[in-house]
RNA sequence: GCCGGAGUAGCUCAGCUGGCAGAGCACCUCUCUUGUAAAGAGGAUGCCGUGGGUUCGAGUCCCACCUCCGGCUCCA
């Protein structure tokens, strides 16, 4: 048989052979540094049969930067980490260990519990695994005897898994470790050169907190030394742009123990929360949206029509009230905008009718689960509900992802689309659910939006259309939200009236844009690293008088500056001080006023170092530019 | 909520085997009057997360709780 090589030459092979074989009939080194082979453009065991015809590509030890060649060094890093485990500790049960985004882990089940302090000798008995040298064999064998081979070893995860495995059963070995895995695998340890455990944490086996917490042992390991360094290192930078570190740095929230997960906005991050409002308004109102403001509070009847009761009491904070009433503090908006639009006979001319409000929503979120701004008990979404008919969904969908798309890229985010489906515990029929299901991915599909699908993943009253950001520490994160809902309407009774004079059933659809405000200014904080654009700068420009004599004309200044938030800095440093007080603030703009300035001439100075001379009149002119709000200018969001 | 780790000055952190609570930055006072990323001198700063226990004596050892951090689960 034939396989092509990548100048495009065929390579000559018996019938049968494996990648390696190829690898060896190209050359010895090669065949040494393989670590797996690219078939057609998917990667491949090297131990595994190649077919005629097909396009291959290997990769080495070269390719250490090639996501594939890491996710095999790195699945076979996590073999080992079994094996020595197993070693060090007789009677542990071994479930799962994947490679990972940046790493690997493997789940066990140990006799005694196990600490942090114990990963410097697993991690040493690893790296002796290495230095011994471990080589992977393959070998498929059926079901029933990977089942028996399991349970002989009482291996019960294992036993579950070739249970619920599909296609044929493989198995690798290397020393006297053997573990049931789909493979690739590396040929041998070599080219593990750096290893690191790097943390301890619960998991729940299969992901589900009704089974048994495994320990989840996490590492890392690297073609070179070098790229575990690089990597720590990055890992270092990113936990400077962490909003939490950042937030505290820049005054704009703290939380307190008095009060998990509800941030105390302080005056300057409240700048931003506020730009961000400013925002909402003024581009809600461009789009035909109407604000509202609904009550806080709600007794438990509305939340047993909303469903709310049933499937998210664990979430909301209870208010009993005497013997008789209980309230809730509202989780969302939702109900409140329902009892809104059912306060009145609604007519299709009065549709569709979009309600707005940013009120304070309350959820009481596991304990565990609290993550400084981006996850808060204290939620405020840029939330909106659009009352519409079966036949407006189409355009009222348009017309929430082109705002969407607008908002974002005014931030320069670059989120990703998840389209969630059915949950389990969804209320409503199946063919509401494909009706609605269908009409959020028609959407995508007209505005070409890549997505990925979150199989029930759906909200319990509807499908959704997320929007994913990651973190400066690459944790994911759910921004906007467009829902379709049938459910909340028909629980509230919501019908309008047709110009056919017959009541017919009300469509909601849920969105909020930014998500919650919390949530978006820490990814905001992250993606800006904490230098925010001028518009959403707490402190937009700083005048520092060279000397004392200066600072009545720096106050003049500032005043000449109405508009922009300014600050004149007279305290008692030096002017290098000061300066640096600027840029560790991250302000926009720093003026340094002395005897050689005047109105004709100042010396700008911006974030970063850049130095300019301009006119007053030019300065103005020119921070106008750098705001789409001020300055009364059009907004600079077209759609 | 679950597994693991940590809580010492406003911030970052040191404090050994139980024996008088520390440093740098920030803050305050004074001197200097400043020219684009840290002037100098002096000073104050603590419920050592909270509550209990062991001990002649606890920041240090033990128990419980709270909060935070890394994960899991859940979620905007």
């Amino acid at each position: 048989m034939n396989v092509v090589l990548p100048d495009n030459s065929k390579l000559e092979l018996p019938e049968g052979s494996t990648g390696l074989d190829a690898a060896r009939a190209i050359g010895p080194k090669l065949a040494e540094q393989a670590v797996l082979v690219r078939a057609n453009g998917s990667v491949q065991d090297l131990r595994l049969p190649l077919r005629d015809g097909q396009q291959i590509r290997f990769l080495t030890t070269r390719d250490s930067a090639d996501p594939d060649a890491l996710y095999v060094l790195r699945h076979s890093s996590a073999h080992l980490l079994a094996e020595a485990v197993r070693r060090l500790y007789p009677g542990v049960k071994i479930a799962i260990g994947p490679p990972v985004e940046n790493g690997f882990y493997y789940d066990f089940e140990f006799p005694e519990p196990v600490h942090e302090g114990d990963l410097a000798k697993i991690e040493e008995e690893v790296k002796r695994e290495i230095a011994e040298g471990r080589e992977w064999s393959r070998e498929e064998i059926s079901r029933d005897e990977a089942r028996k081979r399991f349970e002989a070893e009482g291996e019960p995860y294992k036993v579950e898994l070739v249970d619920t495995a599909e296609g044929d059963i493989s198995l690798y070995t290397q020393g006297d470790f053997t573990d049931l895995c789909r493979g690739p695998h590396l040929q041998n340890a070599q080219p593990i050169k750096a290893l690191k455990l790097t943390g301890l944490a619960g998991a729940y086996w299969r992901g589900d907190e009704k089974n048994t917490q495994l320990t989840r042992i996490y590492g890392t390991a690297f073609y070179s030394q070098a790229d575990l360094d690089a990597y720590l290192e990055r890992l270092e930078q990113a936990r400077a742009r962490d909003h939490r570190k950042l937030g505290v740095q820049l005054d704009l929230f703290h939380f307190d123990e008095h009060s998990p997960g509800s941030p105390f906005w302080h005056p300057k991050g409240m700048v931003i929360f506020n730009e961000l409002e400013d925002l909402r308004r003024r581009e809600n109102a461009r789009r035909g949206y109407v604000e509202v403001k609904t009550p806080l509070i709600y007794d438990k009847t509305l939340w047993q029509t909303s469903g709310h009761w049933e499937k998210f009491r664990e979430n909301m904070f209870l208010i009993p009230l005497g013997d008789e009433h209980i309230f809730a503090i509202k989780p969302m908006n939702c109900p409140g905008h329902m009892l809104l639009f059912g306060s009145d006979l609604r007519s299709y001319r009065d549709l569709p009718l979009r309600y707005a409000e940013a009120a304070p929503l309350h959820r009481n979120e596991l304990a565990g689960a609290l993550h400084g701004l981006t996850r808060v008990r204290h939620v405020t979404q840029d939330d909106a509900h659009i009352f519409c008919t079966r036949e407006q969904i189409t355009e009222e969908l348009d017309g929430c992802i082109a705002y969407l798309r607008d908002l974002y890229a005014l931030f320069g985010l670059e989120p990703r689309a998840e389209f969630s489906t059915r949950p389990d515990n969804k209320l409503g029929t199946d063919d509401e659910w494909d009706f609605s299901e269908g009409e959020l991915q028609k959407a995508l599909e007209r505005h070409e939006i890549a997505y990925v699908v979150g199989a029930g993943e759906g909200s319990f009253y509807g499908p959704k259309i997320d929007l994913h950001v990651t973190d400066a520490l690459g944790r994911s994160w759910q921004l906007g939200t467009i829902q379709l809902d049938r459910q909340m309407p028909q629980r509230f009774g919501l019908t309008y009236m047709g110009a056919d004079n017959a009541e017919h059933p009300v469509f909601v659809i849920h969105r909020a844009l930014l998500g919650s405000l919390e949530r978006f200014i820490g990814i905001l904080t992250e993606h800006y690293g904490g230098a925010f654009p001028y518009w959403l700068a707490p402190v937009q420009v700083r005048i520092l008088p060279v000397g004392e004599s200066h600072r009545e004309a720096a106050q003049a200044l500032a005043e000449q500056l109405a508009g922009v938030r300014v600050e004149v800095d007279e305290s008692d440093e030096t002017v290098g001080k000061r300066i640096r007080n600027a840029e560790v603030e991250k302000i926009p703009f720093a003026v340094v006023y002395g005897d050689k300035e005047s109105d004709e001439s100042l010396a700008i100075r911006e974030h970063g170092g850049g130095q300019t001379t301009l006119s007053l009149a030019d300065f103005r002119a020119k921070l106008a530019t750098l705001s789409p709000w001020q300055a009364g200018a059009e907004p600079s969001l077209t759609s």
